[in-house]
Formats: C-alpha cells, sequence, structure tokens
RNA sequence: GCACCCGUAGCUCAGCUGGAUAGAGCGUUGCCCUCCGAAGGCAAAGGUCGCAGGUUCGACUCCUGCCGGGUGCGCCA
C-alpha cells in the first residue's frame, strides 16, 4: 500500500485517457510525474507537478494543462478536492478512507510493509574488509554499520543482497604479519625479543597467537626454514585475526555471506589474475610503458623501468596503473582487478563497494577496471560504472572523528592508542553506536563523542526514538485495565472504525506513515540509509508531540475510559506507528525495546 | 600540483534526486506534570543557503569560475 505510487498511477492513467480525447498530443511521451506532500499542509495532502514537467513537451501552458488534468481528478471518488496553485501544481486533497486504508494495510502486513515486491535483482555489496593485520577499531565501524544497514535496506526494499569480505591474506602485509607473530612465538619460547623491528607489527595481540603456535608445534617450528616458518605463522594469525574480526563484528550485529580470500584468486589452479589481464589484454588496455616518478615519492623504491601497465587513463584515470612489481609479482590493484573479474563472473545484477574515505584516490582505478571487464562506461563524478554487463557504485564513508566530551581522541596504531571497536561497543552499547554511524550522511564527516552518545536523552536521537516505540508498547499496557479484549492482534482494534480518527494530529501522523513506503523506496535508490534514521526521528517526534496533546487536551488521549470506540481507533493508529518504527529500527539493526531500562 | 568531499540559524546537521513562505536538535528566553511514562511537549528569538555568474516556468539542489575547511595521491596494502 503506497499511497503516492498509488495516486502516480491514477494520474499516469488520466493523462493517457486525455491523450485518447486529443486533449495532449498524441505521441507525447509521458516524464516522470512526481506525487509528494507539500510543506504546507494548508496546500492539501499530496501535490503533483505534472503540469508543469508536461508543459515543455506538450508545448502548451503548465496552466492549461493542470485545467485538463483538474477535471479528470475532481471526477475521481478517491479525490475530495484538487485546486491549481501557484505556478501549475495540482494540490489534492484525498478522502478520508484512503488514508484509513494506509492504517489498515500496515497491521494487515505487518513487518512487510513498505518493502519492495521484490523484482529480484540481484546486488553484492562489500564492506569493511579491514586488513586482517589486528583487531578492528572504531575507523573501520562506520563502513561495517553503513554497509550492513544499506544492505537491510536493500534487502527489504525487495533485492537480493549477498553481503561480502574481501581478505587481503596475500602480499607483503601479511608476510610481515607471520613474521611478526614467529617473533611472538620465539618469545613464548623464552627468547628475549625486545623491541619489535621497525616494519613488523608491535601490538599485543599477537603475543596469544605466538603461545598458540607453541602449544601445535612446540619447538617444531625452529628447526623450518624461515619461509616455511613466516607462512604457518601467517597462516595461524590470519585465521586467529579473521576469527576476531568476526566476533567483533558480531558485537554489532554484522554478519557477512562471503568472505573472499585474497589469495584464493591464485590458488587451486586457477589464477583469476592473469585471466582478468587476458581480459583487459583483448580489450587492447594492457600496454607496456614507464610511469612518471609520482610527486613525494622519497624512498629508495622507486625504479625507472618498462612495465606492464593497465591503460586506466583511456576511461579518464589520471595515470596508467602498474600490475607488476619489480620483483615478477603483481600489485595489489592487480589483485583487485582480478577480484572484481571474479566478482562479475559470479554474474550479480549490481554491485556496491563501501570504501573509507583513505581510500578515495583508489576509486577511479576500481571503476576504470571493473567497466573495462564489465563492458560499460565510467562516471568519476558520480563514482559509479554505467551499462555493461552489471554496474558498480562506490560509496565513501567519511572519517569518524573520535570525541570524548569535546576533546578529540588521539590514534595512533604505533603508540598503540587506537579505539578498539569492542571497547567502545562495550562501553556505549550497540544501539547507540550503530544508529549514530548512521545519523548522517555516510560521505559527511562525523564527530562521535564518547560521553555523549551514553546519555540517555540529550543529543542522543536513538533513545528518543526508541523511547516512543516502548512508550507505544506501553499504552497497550495501560488500557488492558479498562478495556481488556483491546490487544494489539485483537479484531476490534484491526476492524476498529477509522474514520474517528479526525484531530490533524493524528491524520498528520497518518500521512507520515503512509510516507514509509515511498522514503524506503527513495533511501534504497540513492543508497542512504541515513534517511531512515531521521524520518524515524521525526516520526518519533510526532507521536511524542500527540501524546503531549492528550496530557493538555484530555479528549485527545489515546485512552479514552468514556469511549470505546475511539479508544479502539486510535490503539489501531498507535500500534501501526509502533510497526513502522519497529521496521525502520530493524532496517537499521537497532533494537525496537518495548520497555524503556 | 591534481582528484574527491564539505560550506545552510550562535553550535551540530537534515533538506525526500529541480518545486510553493529553507527545517530539526543543542544552546538562549518563557511556559506545561493531582493527567495514558516530563527519558516528553508548547512557544519565542535566531538565515544574503560561502561568493559571483549561468541553465529554466522555478535553483539550497544542476553547470562554470573563485574563496575557505577536510581527505587522499605510490611498483605500499
Amino acid at each position: 500500500m503506497n499511497v503516492y505510487r498509488h495516486v502516480e498511477g491514477r494520474i499516469a492513467a488520466l493523462l493517457e485517457t486525455l491523450k485518447a480525447e486529443g486533449a495532449l498530443p498524441a505521441d507525447l511521451a509521458l516524464p516522470v510525474v512526481e506525487v509528494e506532500a507539500p510543506r504546507d499542509p494548508a496546500h492539501g495532502d499530496l501535490a503533483t507537478n505534472a503540469a508543469m514537467v508536461l508543459a515543455k513537451p506538450a508545448r502548451m501552458r503548465p496552466r492549461d494543462i493542470a485545467e485538463l488534468l483538474k477535471v479528470k481528478l475532481a471526477a475521481d471518488p478517491e479525490i475530495a478536492k484538487v485546486e491549481i496553485a501557484g505556478p501549475g501544481f495540482l494540490n489534492m486533497t484525498l478522502v478520508p478512507q484512503v488514508w484509513q486504508r494506509v492504517i489498515t494495510a500496515i497491521l494487515t502486513e505487518g513487518k512487510a510493509f513498505g518493502g519492495g515486491t521484490g523484482s529480484g535483482e540481484t546486488v553484492n555489496i562489500e564492506y569493511v574488509s579491514a586488513n586482517p593485520t589486528g583487531p578492528m577499531h572504531i575507523g573501520h565501524c562506520r563502513g561495517a554499520v553503513f554497509g550492513d544497514a544499506l544492505g537491510n535496506l536493500l534487502d527489504f526494499a525487495g533485492f537480493k543482497v549477498t553481503r561480502e569480505y574481501y581478505i587481503n591474506d596475500a602480499g607483503a602485509q601479511v608476510d610481515k604479519l607471520g613474521r611478526s607473530a614467529i617473533l611472538r612465538y620465539r618469545e613464548a619460547l623464552g627468547e628475549t625479543v625486545g623491541e619489535i623491528p621497525e616494519g613488523l607489527y608491535p601490538g599485543e595481540y599477537l603475543k596469544p597467537i605466538g603461545a598458540a603456535l607453541v602449544k601445535a608445534h612446540g619447538r617444531a617450528l625452529l628447526q623450518k626454514p624461515e619461509d616455511e616458518q613466516m607462512a604457518i605463522g601467517r597462516d595461524a594469525a590470519i585465521a586467529a585475526l579473521l576469527d576476531e574480526i568476526r566476533s567483533d563484528l558480531a558485537t554489532l550485529n554484522i554478519r557477512h555471506d562471503v568472505f573472499f580470500s585474497e589469495r584464493s584468486l591464485t590458488t587451486g589452479g586457477k589464477d583469476q589474475v592473469r585471466a582478468s589481464i587476458a581480459a583487459l589484454e583483448a580489450n587492447g588496455l594492457i600496454a607496456k610503458g614507464r610511469l612518471e616518478r609520482p610527486k613525494d615519492h622519497d624512498d629508495g623504491e622507486w625504479e625507472d623501468r618498462e612495465q606492464t601497465l593497465f591503460k586506466s587513463t583511456a576511461f579518464g584515470d589520471d595515470a596508467d596503473r602498474a600490475l607488476m612489481k619489480s620483483d615478477g609479482s603483481y600489485t595489489y590493484f592487480a589483485g583487485d582487478v582480478a577480484y572484481h573479474f571474479d566478482k562479475i563472473e559470479r554474474g550479480f545484477d549490481h554491485y556496491i563497494n563501501v570504501f573509507g574515505a583513505d581510500h578515495i584516490g583508489y576509486i577511479p582505478r576500481i571503476l576504470v577496471a571493473f567497466a573495462a571487464l564489465a563492458g560499460g562506461t565510467v562516471s568519476l563524478k558520480e563514482r559509479r560504472t554505467i551499462g555493461g554487463k552489471a554496474n558498480l557504485d562506490i560509496l565513501v564513508c567519511q572519517l569518524v572523528k573520535v570525541m570524548r566530551a569535546g576533546e578529540i581522541v588521539r590514534m595512533s596504531k604505533r603508540a598503540g592508542t587506537f579505539v578498539a571497536l569492542r571497547d567502545v561497543v562495550d562501553e556505549v552499547g550497540r544501539d547507540p553506536v550503530r544508529f549514530m554511524m548512521l545519523y548522517r550522511k555516510n560521505d559527511a564527516p562525523l564527530d562521535f563523542d564518547l560521553a555523549k552518545v551514553v546519555e540517555q536523552s540529550k543529543d542522543n536521537p536513538v533513545f528518543y526514538v526508541q523511547y516512543a516505540h516502548a512508550r507505544a508498547f506501553s499504552v497497550f499496557g495501560k488500557s488492558l485495565d479498562l478495556f481488556p479484549d483491546l490487544t494489539r492482534e485483537s479484531a476490534a482494534v484491526r476492524n476498529a472504525d477509522l474514520a474517528l480518527l479526525s484531530d490533524p494530529g493524528e491524520l498528520q501522523l497518518i500521512q507520515q506513515l503512509a510516507f514509509f513506503p515511498k522514503l524506503v523506496a527513495g533511501a534504497a535508490a540513492s543508497r542512504e540509509p541515513h534517511r531512515l534514521a531521521f524520518y524515524l526521528y521525526d516520526l518519533s517526534s510526532n507521536f511524542h508531540g500527540q501524546w503531549s496533546r492528550g496530557n493538555d487536551s484530555p479528549h485527545l488521549r489515546f485512552i479514552r475510559p468514556d469511549n470505546r470506540s475511539v479508544t479502539a481507533a486510535r490503539l489501531a493508529l498507535i500500534a501501526a506507528t509502533q510497526q513502522v518504527i519497529s521496521s525502520g529500527l530493524a532496517i537499521l539493526g537497532v533494537e525496537a525495546p518495548n520497555m524503556m531500562r
């Protein structure tokens, strides 16, 4: 039940009628007509810009088209009033029954209300993908929550969602991790290792891994060649750290369907890197060439030589990108190209990558590689590929500035002062972390104040929304004293006479509930879960407001001891409100409690 | 140097893909509990939407150029 789509459909049908009758040009291509709730309630329930957007293609004056449409709309039994306003808006007031049907729909459809019909299109969303070289810290948190909520949102909107985590378990960094683990292993055997050398991982979290290696192998590893030691240490460390990352994510209720190993690209008898390079070569996108020395490149590793390049400039990238290092091994980028090649082979309709702001410079080459492999074009501006077998969107989460009571918490990996994700969740709780991470546009920077998010009222929208849900629940508890049969699921509530909901505050609440499906569709299409968080805040505000009007004016109270039928109707409204809050919070991954602690 | 993001009320930010008189929270000022949960509500004050052009019926929104702030740049991962 989507009132907006319903009315849009009516208007589209009426425009076809007008074409058939010759009032509009028969060959007129109908543009997208919007129906929306006007800001000013005096402008009716809904407004459409149909006459204005049609004016140009029809080569008619907006007011003339509006006049034609007004006559047709006025004849619609569901529309009580139509007015032409401003440059050509059509302001409509619907008969109350249309709005009342929304309540019925919410109570009937339950948690399915507002969801997509299910086109069955598949979407692969990759997020977190933190290197398995240490525990999760707060910097990973935003992308993790955002990706998870976006997955929920797309799922709710009707997509078939696969959530994926790319494990960087190949390359020099994890080799260093392996060497670091072996140091801890020797330490656990009683050696004095002293200061951890520059370039290795000094974190305490590798000590248990060293100890576990002792338990598994005793002193036997010391007899093996260094490379073999390193490999064993590396594999043990990756496995242990990945477990830790999974459990860190679990504290935030975040899960992935697929953990994709970088190393698996080139093991098990296949070489996706070679295959992807071959695919690019077939399109003439591989060349030998030299790269300019980058600005500010100060270390001594630079070597000017001819090498294998991906011609990403052909799609608008700043420079061509190297695929092989001077030692003959693949670059990180080559692996990532292969990973996307593999993804495309798995055949999804849409792909989404969630990136941290520290990787924005990497975005163009990924888009370009994807477009080259999927056969599309690139819009660097929109950070997406267009056309081809499938399209990729890259979404960016800006940095989180961690604060405590207004003071910036400085983080440094070297000094070991980074804030562990698990500590934050332990300190402030899962719900506030999730909600606050989503209570901001993803590509705007976010201040996260550890002191403020635990406050139970001020500056803390999550409690405000949860309180609305709990309050709705408590009304039902109270009403049972007076009307024991008016339970949430009862037919008496479900079939209440909704015509009794006539107070302006109640009607506003209903109209806002009716907006939920449109909001979900818009948020999903634009990949913006934060819209949901703001909507829920707004809805809660309306609900709290209606409650308080009952404090001042007893006849507006939800429970009317003297009037059973009005009480039943209002309970239906409350049940619907509670349902939408609950559905919305579920998408955000935040609990909808029946009682505040 | 180049790319991207941000610039909206004193502060922190929304603004539903171009709609009508630009909104909310905090802060400030003044109100509302013998009453369904005051963890709440109502009201007032507060604006050259960074600046200048352009596109059109119409711009906070799209385009161009400036000015400020942030992030990034590799044969690293």
